[in-house]
DNA sequence: CACCATTCTGCACGTTTGTGCACCACGGTT
DNA sequence: AACCGTGGTGCACAAACGTGCAGAATGGTG
């Protein structure tokens, strides 16, 4: 055969695009009805076929509507089981937020990804979508004093760099100084400073909230990063949640509080800057943090489970 | 039921987004399976459901890259049994065209179309897809000496119109004027300024290319539209076909064709202000027409079928 | 209230699609 | 040349899906 992904590409025009049954389909390609089944699913799967829904703001009225309007967001509300536990409704969010993604994001875009246990479930989830000229970049350092995080976050964004084929730019900073002059400095550096400029020039960025409190802890508050003094100043500022390792209160502010100063990611203000910012959030603990970032003005898409989302709306 | 559309979005969210088989999708919304079969069928036919193939360009060689490359456009080239009449070429290529069109167009957009055999095969395929603040505006007049066009035309409009929900936008002049001072009148006032306005508006414009020899003869030169001593004079020009009742010839000139000062549809220098031009093509009668367009530059987006993309290949 | 028309539902069945398996073709190694 | 691993194929069966039909729910009308 001189060209397979030629086939590939037909089969799914014929099966997607003219509702050919795969019978006529295999007549056509001179082959079995087994075989353009095959052919079918591989289009799925190396991201040659994009399945989209319409997002909320064009509905009827109901939970993502609601949370559309309210916010004057993109909201997509993924159904879950009633009394789904926790980690299924991430996985569903993550597989989620992994399609949109792929649709979203092209040839010559930048994408911005923070890190922790939500990007990390989504990128299991990535279909592989090869593109040309993109890049990844890093948002906020991972380093701490147990670990460089390279492997953590160095997997992480490998991971969307390959299903892209993108290049990738790490941070290989911490996730926060220990002290604030030492970032000053450090953000005068060249070598910081590509990174940010490349972040600077993001057409998406993709993050989730962090937790102060709750169920499945962030890695932000387990992993070594913070000191205990700095979380008991959290809890005294009235932090709820963080945003790429900038820490917020209930009410979307984060000016003046200390900890800020000593974190890399971008703040509220800078991370707006970048056209299209896509939130994937799933757990009861994460509500509090998401409204917060609402507030922030961060989010212009959303993708929440089903729960999470009607706790949003209740508790407002 | 509170809210029917509602089990449309979840079900079609499980189905596509999260992989879900329709039992397990009914057992969540305490319902058959049959039910949900339906409620996706459903959501595929409202359009709430998008399936899109990546276009040729960011894809591996073959005919549609070659076409892509060659021309600098977007191409989707319409798989087709080898002998397949011109007919089931023609509807093929109809479906295709409509399905694109529905990704492409949306709230707030308006869309340009043109008329004839191949738009009305598009406007049978149309899937409905609501949008808001849309409106659809007729690039050319269609009366002749025989009728005002208004319902071969009208109705044309009107299809696209309800499936997007847009308003409509006639142009209520005929195809060619008698004489060109009239045209130059007609342009002075307002109701037709109007219109033109709307028309350099647009988002998208939809064509074909008219034919002026061949098999399935275009609307154009069958309908009455023109005089004998029109054609003779055409001939003479070397006129090989049309897009928007201008007439190009085989290299993709057409100023100083007399017939074109009394054209009603935009000139492919107008046109091209319109940022996405799709054209939708099949046939072999109209390759030449077709390249005369591409040459002028009319086309951003081609929908073409195998054996017409490769004619044009082959004869280049 | 009774009536009809329309729409929706679940069932049962036939159709369409997915996949484990055995097999084959190919290129690289020993 | 024999060997082996990888990736592809068709078969046959199993799983998943679409749809005609008959009956239930809904919503006007007389």
């Amino acid at each position: 055969m001189v060209d397979r992904e030629q086939d590939v590409l037909r089969a799914a025009s014929m099966y997607y695009l003219q509702d050919m049954k795969m019978e006529a389909i295999a007549k056509h390609l001179h082959t079995s009805r087994s075989t353009v089944s095959r052919l079918v699913k591989r289009a799925r799967d190396t991201g040659l076929v994009e399945i989209s829904l319409r997002p909320a703001r064009s509905r009827g009225p109901g939970l993502g509507q609601h949370l559309a309007s309210t916010w004057g967001i993109d909201a997509y509300v993924v159904p879950v089981p009633d009394q789904a536990p926790q980690v299924e409704r991430l996985e569903q969010v993550a597989l989620t937020t992994a399609r949109l993604l792929s649709t979203w994001f092209d040839s010559n875009m930048i994408l911005g990804i923070a890190w922790g246990t939500t990007l990390s479930a989504v990128s299991r989830h990535l279909p592989r979508k090869p593109t040309r000229g993109s890049a990844v970049v890093q948002l906020n350092g991972a380093a701490n004093t147990r670990t460089s995080g390279v492997h953590y976050a160095g997997d992480l964004i490998a991971g969307f760099g390959t299903a892209f084929d993108a290049h990738v730019h790490h941070f290989p900073v911490p996730a926060f100084f220990d002290y604030a002059e030492t970032k000053q400095a450090m953000w005068r550096e060249r070598s910081v400073r590509r990174v940010l400029d490349v972040q600077h020039r993001a057409d998406i960025a993709l993050f989730s909230v962090g937790a102060v409190a709750g169920g499945v802890p962030s890695h932000v508050y387990s992993a070594g990063y913070l000191e205990p003094e700095d979380i008991a100043v959290l809890d005294a500022e009235g932090v709820v949640g963080d945003v790429c390792t900038v820490f917020l209160r209930a009410d979307g502010t984060y000016s003046d509080i200390a900890l800020n100063e000593r974190a890399t990611g971008p703040a509220p203000q800078e991370l707006r800057r970048v056209p299209r910012r896509v939130c994937a959030v799933a757990g009861d603990n994460k509500v509090a943090p998401l409204r917060a970032a609402l507030r922030a003005g961060v989010v212009t898409d959303l993708v929440v489970d089903e729960i999470t989302a009607s706790r949003l709306v209740a508790g407002a």
